[in-house]
DNA sequence: TTGTAGGCGTTATCAG
DNA sequence: CTGATAACGCCTACAA
């Protein structure tokens, strides 16, 4: 007698239904031309009355395929990331693919540490948001035929397809706008970009835009690390000379929460003393009234397990790079401003 | 000669340091006590070289173990959710399990989907946020001696570990406030309850209430789907005659931030024309100024995942419930109102 | 149409 | 101190 308290394996639905292992395993991947009716009806039995599922571990041990998908995220904590992850789940599970989410933190190491377990648990794919200091081993994985799918950020020397934006275009749209709507000065604050190749693509984007129209002094770069850098930078920023209508652009959601709350404290209403627009587009920024470059960070991450999947499904046509559409939102905390307007503009009553 | 695109084997390795692969599988389990200091050095030479890292899935399959811990969250997207993935994640990383996460949407169906999904994978232990529908398959993952952890629902029947909070208090908690604050008109706005037990048990705990403080006929609970139903219901709230100080208390920050985009589409401002308080506590409350029930979603997360790590290190004691404490955050949006003050409170100049 | 006999990569047992 | 061998659950030639 069979113990209810082990997982039923083949040999024990064989066993119930009167067969050899080997017709059950031919029931279970669908070769059921050869399969007598009533042999059929006996498996399917004995299956449902002992509720077998087969074993991935020893199914993939034999054929080296875990349908495990890992995913390497930033951090877990941004909304940007969620959306990915709830775009790359629903992919994932239509095609019977599990996610093994792991959060870098930004953090190289541990994103080494987790590329190494996911690696011993035989993934199939690995969706990467990187922090870009692993190369080599993503290299190394590519050679053991793991495919890999590079998210939102890139990593020189590695031919794989890519799902991000264009931070170029992107950074340019918003910065035109703000520029349209009066503004003159303006600060890009940032996390420290690192290695971070969008980081990195948007400050020089930026830098760039502000050279061009001779408005680089009074537009300052922060790459800011904890809350009491950016509440400096703030500072600063808002008592800089000229006085003049300045507007605060921030890397991504985090960032923008954080800076707008020094702001709030600082005593600045938003957007009556200071602009504000963001990459990313949290869900709260409808109600609190923030511009954002929408990245539709659900479509990235249906796009990568999209190309995943493909590729696992033996496309091995060229790495490709994708890009899905930025899109300005413009909400209340950019009004259009008199060119070289003060600050305290009144609240309209 | 070994194919470098083929991952290394325990075998790959004993040949390398020529020793058996008994000698290497001692290596790694640290069983380095019979072993010869020269024969050590060649082992972990041999897998330096070849950036051996032992298979997962032929270990699970021998041991019945993945080191692999399931997690199902009714709702990835929901900020409550992020916390307490982050907080599992923390432990599992610490502990060298690793997390699949999948995401029910609240679906039953998607919900056992995912069960047995994660049972073919061997999860050594599974994280539940659940819809509270699939009892009988949980119970019979817990025969076959896959711990289980409850997240903040429970499940009528099971015997395990849960990690929550006391609904009910917290419930009175924040009723008891915005009494004290002076409002006498409170709406709950909630999901379906369905058969998820917080859902019922604020309900419960809302409608006692209600009821002990006289106040129930100017004090509805709204189950709302989708958004047209919401409208409707704060429509008909804010039309109730007496006019008086009301406020809305919703059941998670999903709706909440529903609920408050309804109203300010309706032209009402918080908290001038309607108080609001929320369960959950989702970072950009700081800066809208909402008045918060904080469940400490990570800490939660990080309990889950201690008490399913204890119980996979041998922990048999009796299950327990676990109790995070609720906190109430006051901000803005719930100021002190004179008792039965009319709508249209001035916003203060 | 069905069954037998390996072998996937690892660990445990037992014997040197 | 070290090594041969069997077994975990499944799949896949090859046979019958």
């Amino acid at each position: 007698m069979r113990d209810s308290r082990r997982r039923p394996t083949i040999a024990d639905v064989a066993k119930a239904a009167g067969v050899s292992k080997t017709t059950v395993s031919r029931f279970l991947s669908h070769q059921t031309e050869y399969i007598a009716e009533e042999t059929y009806r006996k498996i399917e039995q004995a299956i449902q009355g002992l509720h077998y599922e087969p074993s991935q571990m020893a199914r993939g041990l034999k054929a080296k395929r875990s349908r495990l998908i890992g995913i390497i995220v930033a951090d877990i904590a941004n909304p940007f990331t969620t959306a990915i992850l709830r775009g790359a789940e629903d992919v994932c599970h239509k095609h019977n693919y599990s996610l093994l989410v792991c959060n870098s933190d930004n953090d190289p190491a541990k994103e080494q540490n987790y590329i190494r377990t996911l690696r011993s648990h035989q993934i199939d794919g690995l969706i990467m948001h990187t922090t870009g200091y692993n190369q080599s081993m993503l290299l190394a994985l590519q050679k053991e035929k793991t495919q890999v799918v590079l998210l939102d950020r890139d990593v020189s020397g590695m031919h794989v397809d890519l799902v991000g934006m264009d931070n170029t275009q992107a950074t340019y749209d918003a910065l035109n706008y703000l520029v349209r709507q009066g503004y003159r000065s303006i600060a890009y604050v940032t996390a420290p970009t690192a290695d971070i190749s969008t980081r990195i693509e948007r400050v020089q984007a930026f830098r760039s835009f502000v050279a061009e129209h001779g408005i680089e002094e009074h537009s300052p770069v922060f790459q800011v690390e904890g809350d009491q850098s950016l509440i400096e930078c703030m500072t600063a920023f808002m008592n800089k000379k000229p006085v003049m209508a300045k507007a605060v652009f921030t890397g991504n959601a985090v960032i923008l929460l954080k800076a707008a709350l020094v702001m709030q404290n600082l005593g600045y209403r938003i957007p009556y003393d200071v602009g504000f627009i963001s990459f990313d587009d949290p869900d709260w920024a409808d109600i609190v009234g923030i511009t954002t470059v929408s990245q539709s960070a659900y479509e990235m991450g249906v796009k990568a397990a999209d190309r995943l999947v493909a590729r696992l499904g033996g496309d091995t046509s060229d790495a490709k790079r994708f890009h899905v559409a930025a899109m300005l939102k413009e909400r209340g905390s950019t009004p259009q401003v008199a060119i070289g307007q003060s600050l305290n503009r009144r609240r309209p009553s």
